[in-house]
DNA sequence: CTCTTATTGATAATTATTATTAATAGATAT
DNA sequence: ATATCTATTAATAATAATTATCAATAAGAG
């Protein structure tokens, strides 16, 4: 319930590390094991979306159809409500071999940066500057 | 090379492991480490696409602008060319704070198999069936 | 052929996630 | 209320995928 109530009240796409890592304020004897087993049940049960971002599992408890942005320098994850985007998809789509029940649309590029000093960047940056590496 | 050349003659997404167990065959020297160095550095030079699809990278050589299904029974990856797609996510957004590069689209459901006897079932299935376990 | 630098093989380390299991909390029956 | 049964948790350990390290090797330049 905390797990579910937390998600619900950001709009973040957190790790399960970072649910983690606040939930335990609440809950303090709560591991991250546990909170890991609530987000897989939760999006087993339709409660919450599992994304895959990065490399790491990312959670929303927005069940609402949309869509979502991925800065490739911060990692930040951006919500875009177009529904019409995945009914586009879903409409268009034909396939003879394949049912489909859902789409994911990420879109890849870059979030307006506060250029001047990031400000809330947790992470280091994920660009892959390869200036002045000379490949042969 | 051999890794790009066997990814391009290939239609199945395969992981970095699927690949090593493949161009090891050409050069039996080869290591695990140094497939997955140059799967990334060629994702990089943008020769080959890097998927993440449950829980791990996929690698696919073909850079039209195509999209992709999972089957969430098999994990099966299939590909769907229709570009309008993705053109239309990409022309339809509207986002202030983000500047899109590039688009994923990403479909999730179940495709044909051979329900009678799934003949080229290779890894278990991937299904979550509840049935029997009651939630309280 | 020698020198210089990039890439590799071998391996260790890291990271994210899942599995195990005894203990605990919660519900149900007595 | 107390005993009993069962689902969930905490506390790990284990696993799987990916990345990092670094000495050895291969490739290109001169
Ligand atoms: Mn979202
Ligand atoms: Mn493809
Ligand atoms: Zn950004
Ligand atoms: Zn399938």
């Amino acid at each position: 319930m905390k797990i579910l109530e937390h998600l619900k009240s950001v709009k973040t796409h957190p790790t399960a590390e970072m649910v983690y890592n606040v939930v335990k304020k609440d809950i303090p004897s709560i591991t991250l094991a546990t909170v890991y087993r609530n987000l897989n049940c939760l999006s087993e049960d339709g409660k919450i979306v599992k994304l895959e971002i990065n490399g790491e599992f990312r959670f929303d408890a927005d069940m609402g159809k949309h869509q979502h942005c991925v800065c490739k320098k911060c990692g930040k994850i951006l919500d875009v409500f177009q529904k019409e985007i995945s009914e586009y998809a879903l409409k268009k789509i034909k396939s003879t071999d394949f049912v489909p029940s859902g789409v994911q649309v990420i879109f890849y590029g870059n979030c307006k940066h506060e250029n001047k000093r990031a400000k809330n960047n947790k992470r280091p940056e994920i660009v892959k500057d390869n200036s002045g590496v000379k490949k042969r």
